[in-house]
DNA sequence: AACTTACGAAAGTGTCAACTTACGTAAATT
DNA sequence: AATTTACGTAAGTTGACACTTTCGTAAGTT
């Protein structure tokens, strides 16, 4: 999960990501699209969100193509959820403490 | 936004802001918290932290309180929401594409 | 005023990360 | 078989990062 949020932390990676999920494009094209970095730089970056497993990667003759693995996007989405969720309920439950303590003499 | 998405990637301060998420303390419980860190690194990333206007610093005399920035948070939280959505805004639009095409014989 | 407390800042270290250029290699083409 | 295409890998550089130890300093205590 940790290699996951930290490939997402990085920009240039949500970009490449978004082009790869609806689309399943080989990676000169996914390269095409960034014209300030080498295609060995983007390269590399496929490399990451693959061992992050957030892109699935398939061979077709001489390309391999590329395309976002919702499932382990879901998986990264439901993590965060909860993330906030679990502070938040723990607000809740102070909040409800501190109702609680108001009715009482030790408090 | 980028520098907040970095600071969450870290587990150790995911740790830390949910410390402070309900509870505001002073940077010395912070720290007390972990037992296999220095008091400093702690500090450091509470500095990070702070950078990326995920906790709020307050000052009460000798001590330096920290709470969560909750505004900062939902920031977060639907910088994310909106990305994750983006793209399946697109593969929805992807497949009512595909699906009109099914009637047509220029496909 | 001297001392302690609570903390950040500075300086140093080892590791990782984002890039570059150069090289290697399997599949398709001639 | 030689060449081209599409791509990853290796090696090297620069900068960031997660720490450590040491030092500085403002606020309370004696």
């Amino acid at each position: 999960m940790d290699t996951a949020l930290k490939a997402l932390a990085e920009p240039r990676r949500r970009e490449i990501l978004k082009l790869v999920w609806t689309a399943e494009l080989p990676a000169a094209e996914i390269a095409a699209a960034f014209s300030d970095v080498t295609r060995s730089a983007i390269s590399q970056h496929l490399g990451i969100l693959r061992e992050a497993a957030l892109v699935i990667e398939r061979r077709e003759g001489v390309r391999r193509m590329y395309r976002a693995n919702t499932e382990e996007m879901k998986r990264v989405r439901n993590f965060l959820e909860e993330y906030w969720l679990d502070s938040l309920d723990r607000l809740r439950d102070v909040a409800e403490t501190a109702e609680r303590e108001k009715g009482n003499t030790n408090g």
